[in-house]
DNA sequence: TATTGTTATACTCTATAACTATA
DNA sequence: TATAGTTATAGAGTATAACAATA
């Protein structure tokens, strides 16, 4: 029914992989540090969750497990993470950013927020303060979803 | 300085691999038409463009030739396009959507369309609007940047 | 037996460099 | 020589299935 509904979802899956596509560029080499998206993502991850377990990183990036693994192998032995296993339950590993993880990150961090911003800047102050609101929404929209799927 | 813009490219840090995950498991497996997000847009591409050359869509989306070619020919192989010497000039391959790849591409479309939609209907109708304007303006800047890279 | 991770395997996406064919 | 495309090679991302270790 909802027209408006459609249109957006249109403009969504033109702009989605160019926006994603923008991320990557800003990302890579050249710019700061050599980060892909999904291991810039990781590293959030683990700043925020200090000493996380495995799963619980491939659940909240969306990854499953061996493709979280994989992420953590690579970037332990970049030296960005440490990964020991927990001493109560030898079955979990915590997982922690190191000095230098953090470095990178934040270096990483600033040249993408620098990039958008720019980017960002011909938009008026009331429509970057509109946009703001709306990908505020859209968060949302994408929380909901993944806390309950099978919702009618 | 403007520190909306900066709010705003955070926001866009967190929620673009998220946007990007979701389109992508909405296009795969299960959904509809087996397509990826690269093939799927690479056959809206031929699809607006009919007869196009490899390297005008090789610019279009954003890609290198290779793998631009590599696309194609997987493509070609699963009956969405056709590959055919251009009689001119027999350096350029003028590349078609087949009937199967139009078919392929509308039911991925509208799966995928449809899956949004009932996302944003938690939106209200103004909401709504909102939204479709400000992702216009996102396009806008996108586009932008793309024509003039070297602009101070 | 159930849980936490890792390994094995396979495929897609992407890029750079080197190559072929045509102009 | 310049252009259009392909092939060779390499590395990252992802998933499923099978395995190991611990509880």
């Amino acid at each position: 029914m909802p027209d408006a509904a459609k249109r957006c979802a249109e403009q969504l899956l033109g702009i989605i992989p160019r926006l994603m596509q923008t991320m990557r560029e800003e990302m890579r080499a050249g710019r700061a540090s050599e980060l892909t998206v999904p291991q810039f993502r990781a590293l959030v991850f683990f700043q925020i969750h200090k000493g996380a377990a495995l799963s619980q990183a491939a659940e909240h990036l969306g990854l499953s497990m061996p493709s979280a693994s994989k992420h953590v192998d690579h970037l332990v032995l970049r030296g960005l993470l440490t990964r020991c296993v927990c001493a109560e339950d030898r079955r979990r590993v915590a997982i922690t950013l190191t000095g230098e993880g953090n470095a990178v990150l934040a270096t990483a961090r600033g040249a993408a927020i620098a990039a958008f911003s720019r980017k960002l800047g011909r938009l008026s102050p009331t429509e970057l303060d509109v946009l703001s609101a709306m990908l505020g929404s859209l968060e949302s929209l994408l929380s909901q979803e993944a806390e309950k799927p099978t919702a009618s």
